[in-house]
DNA sequence: CTAGGGTTAG
């Protein structure tokens, strides 16, 4: 039967029902058809078999070849969603007309079939059809719908040449167009010049400026409203809310929704799911418990949306009990839900939680989506998860969900951390094919992994491909020749960051300082660090001076070092008193060097570095009376037994330096040294002290050693898992230890040569492609 | 034949 709703008392409607059964007869008789048809035309919902079988009565009677008929069938078809139907019946006809197509096409148009609503318009063309008023609008939709930019400029060029641009509806779907294509200058204009300026056209004008964080200009365009003569209504307010939440901009979100219920408007669902998010990155808690509230009283937890925007919010105020509460009591089983919740936990630091709430999802069968998954992956290569990051990836493949431009951010972290270069390349990759490649997101989150895999060059590479680059692309690049110690290069990119216009901030300086610091150059760094603030505006920060702390100190000057951090504007850390202590190990200077380790003592005492680095020190004065001092507070306090007096370090520091550069047949004189100079330590009851034989070799490869080349050389990496066995397969760049399956992750080439790495208390000797292992004291 | 607004992942 045929459902007519809204007009089942309209007595033709009666009989049209009636008569329906009678199409299949053969005496049926056309004029009864026509009845239907007119009728059928006022109905909204028709069967698909009904459709058939008026379709074929229609073409046993030859009605068919009425226009006003077959614009119905196709209409009912694509109603239907059998868009290939009514494709075909289109293309049956002899000679399709215009209105034929703007049916199909504003169907399609309407179900979101862009690609369809453009291939059928090409076809209009082809057909040598003029294009109206009554079709434009839904080609203008389906270029906004897909972004495509140059088909809706043309349409644009078009319907001005053709006068059609004056019809109202074209006008309001153009401006729509540029406002999702971010050319909002050109839906403005085009706005300015509207015969018939409509609410919906200024709202959408507005919330477009506001999801750029255009607040000047959103809030321009919003304040017209009444020169314009427009009334605004509760979805403007909405568009408003939501764009300015979608950029960033917190504050004017939140007040956007407070004078919207100031000037007497109600939110509704969509206002309040919009509010929330901004109110939690404020961290508004009682702004947000207040939204809470007027939620439940007002009975909308049943929305699917403001449910996660409540866990989301009370998960960024800090609330973990609050947020599970929510969670549990809504018992709405939502995906949206799950995933806010997961989030919330990671945001915590219950990394374990979440994870065990995702397997529990996943257990109970919950289909889980990009977003659970991404979260899930996030959690874990920002925890320091990096192998079960990888794990999980495979396992989104797995379960057939597809990866998007923000899972490959989070991923290639956890590649880069473990030097997995293999898993990055095929990230990479994905990310080529799936065309999301030019995402500034992913551009410098490659960037960071290659040169966290060792490969700079390739890092490089990314960069310069990319299109479009904002502050994090410019301060990933910076970031890569920082930990590579290239400062030459990344001065290089320093200045074409600022020829290209965009301004550096901290981080770009943090980066730019601690290169100039590890390559020692001296004047460069002091340079920058002066016209931090005269040119660029940006206050230095504390880790700014650690790193010129460490830059005048690699250099020797240590008293102008000492007295950069007496009257630094903040109180000293443990990095700048650490950047001291080092240098003065570096020069041998004990006095400044008793005074950074004493602030070091008091900031991290159970820190064995510093102890080592003053033990160094006094033992490079041949002060061991000092150093057994320091020694046996080390034994008090439980940390190691022998500080700075290991024949190890001393054989990793050589093998360190030759690996590092170029100096091999050096070797056998060096080592000849350091033999002669243990015995006589020996002898004396002493273990050599690193700094003490080294002194004539880093004489001569200080050079290498201020390049910070060696230090880089290799990572210790972390313990493998072996019980569960790893999906990880042993890359270029990564070997693990066969005596303790600690991974060690090499940052710069190291074929064929023989290399020592070291852990906190054990060292790693690297040899023909084997690691073996010992304790390090 | 008829437009504009929503959450959760970086």
């Amino acid at each position: 039967m045929i459902a007519i709703p809204g007009s089942a008392t309209h007595g033709k409607a009666r009989h049209a029902v009636s008569s329906i059964n009678w199409i299949n007869g053969d005496r049926a008789q056309s004029s009864i058809y026509r009845d239907t048809l007119h009728l059928l035309h006022r109905t909204t919902t028709i069967s698909l078999s009904q459709v058939q079988q008026i379709h074929a009565q229609l073409l046993r009677t030859g009605l068919y070849d009425l226009p006003h008929y077959r614009t119905k069938l196709l209409s009912t078809y694509a109603n239907h969603h059998r868009f290939s139907d009514a494709k075909s019946l289109l293309h049956s006809l002899l000679k399709p007309d215009l209105l034929s197509f703007t049916t199909l096409i504003n169907a399609f148009s309407k179900f979101k079939e862009f690609k369809n609503t453009l291939n059928l318009f090409s076809e209009l063309l082809a057909n040598g059809l003029y294009p109206d008023a009554h079709v434009l609008p839904s080609i203008i939709k389906a270029c906004t719908g897909i972004l495509a930019v140059k088909i809706g400029k043309q349409v644009h060029g078009f319907s001005v040449a053709s006068g059609l641009s004056l019809d109202p509806f074209v006008e309001s779907s153009l401006v729509h167009f540029y406002v999702k294509c971010d050319e909002l200058d050109g839906a403005h204009k085009l706005f300015k010049n509207m015969v018939e300026k409509d609410v919906v056209s200024w709202s959408a004008l507005a919330a477009g400026y506001a999801r750029k964080g255009d607040v000047l200009n959103a809030k321009k365009v919003f304040n017209e409203v009444k020169g314009l003569g427009l009334k605004p209504n509760t979805v403007s307010w909405n568009g408003m809310i939501a764009g300015f939440n979608q950029s960033g901009c917190f504050l004017d979100a939140v007040f956007m929704f407070q004078q919207m219920h100031a000037r007497g408007f109600t939110s509704d669902g969509t206002s309040i799911s919009s509010v929330l998010p901004a109110i939690g990155d404020l961290g508004y808690l009682n702004s947000g418990t207040q939204v809470h509230g007027y939620v439940i009283k007002t009975g909308f937890l049943i929305d699917k949306c403001i449910v996660s925007a409540l866990i989301d919010m009370y998960g960024k105020c800090g609330c973990a009990l609050e947020m599970s509460k929510v969670f549990e009591d809504t018992g709405l089983v939502d995906v949206g839900a799950c995933n806010a919740l997961i989030a919330g936990l990671a945001r915590h630091g219950l990394v374990d939680k979440a994870l065990r709430v995702f397997k529990e999802l996943q257990d109970q069968g919950m289909e889980l989506n990009v977003v659970s998954w991404t979260s899930v992956i996030a959690c874990c290569s920002q925890h320091g998860k990096d192998i079960e990051a990888l794990e999980l990836f495979r396992g989104m493949q797995a379960a057939g969900v597809k990866p998007n431009a923000v899972t490959i951010p989070c991923l290639l972290p956890a590649c880069g951390n473990i030097a997995a270069l293999t898993h990055g390349k095929a990230a990479h990759c994905f990310s080529l094919k799936s065309g999301i490649s030019d995402d500034v997101y992913i551009g410098s989150a490659l960037i960071d992994m290659y040169a966290n895999c060792g490969k700079i060059q390739v890092a490089r590479c990314c960069f310069d491909r990319m299109p479009a680059r904002n502050l994090v692309c410019w301060n990933a690049m910076l970031g890569a020749y920082a930990m590579h110690g290239k400062a030459n290069d990344a001065i290089e990119i320093f200045h074409l960051m600022q020829r290209s216009g965009e301004k550096p901030d901290s981080v770009s300086f943090t980066s730019l300082l601690s290169s100039c610091s590890q390559s020692g150059l001296t004047e460069e760094g002091q340079h920058y660090f002066e016209s931090m603030s005269r040119d660029h505006g940006i206050e230095a920060r504390i880790e700014h001076y650690a790193c010129i702390v460490s830059l005048l100190g690699r250099a020797g000057k240590l008293e102008q070092a000492y007295s950069m951090i007496k009257k630094m504007p903040f109180v000293p850390d443990a990095c700048v008193w650490g950047a001291l202590l080092s240098s003065c190990r570096l020069h041998h200077n004990m006095s400044l060097g008793e005074v950074a380790a004493g602030k070091l003592f008091e900031l991290e005492p159970m820190n064995p570095g510093n102890y080592i680095l003053l033990s160094n020190i006094y033992a490079s004065k041949g002060k061991w009376k000092e150093v057994d001092k320091v020694r046996d507070t080390m034994r008090d306090k439980g940390l190691r037994k022998n500080p700075g007096c290991s024949w190890i370090e001393v054989k990793n520091r050589v093998h360190m330096l030759l690996a590092g550069d170029k100096s091999l047949p050096q070797m056998d004189k060096i080592l000849d040294k350091l033999n002669r100079l243990s015995m006589e330590m020996k002898k004396a009851g002493y273990l050599p002290n690193i700094d003490n034989v080294l002194q004539d070799v880093e004489e001569q490869e200080k050079e290498h050693i201020l390049c910070g080349h060696s230090e880089k050389l290799a990572v210790v990496f972390g313990i493998l898992n072996t019980s569960q066995g790893s999906p990880l397969r042993v890359t270029k760049n990564l070997r693990i230890c066969g005596d303790c399956h600690v991974f060690i992750k090499f940052i710069s080439g190291f074929e064929g040569r023989e290399i020592f790495v070291r852990d906190t208390n054990r060292y790693h000797h690297f040899k023909d492609g084997e690691c073996s292992c010992g304790d390090y004291w």
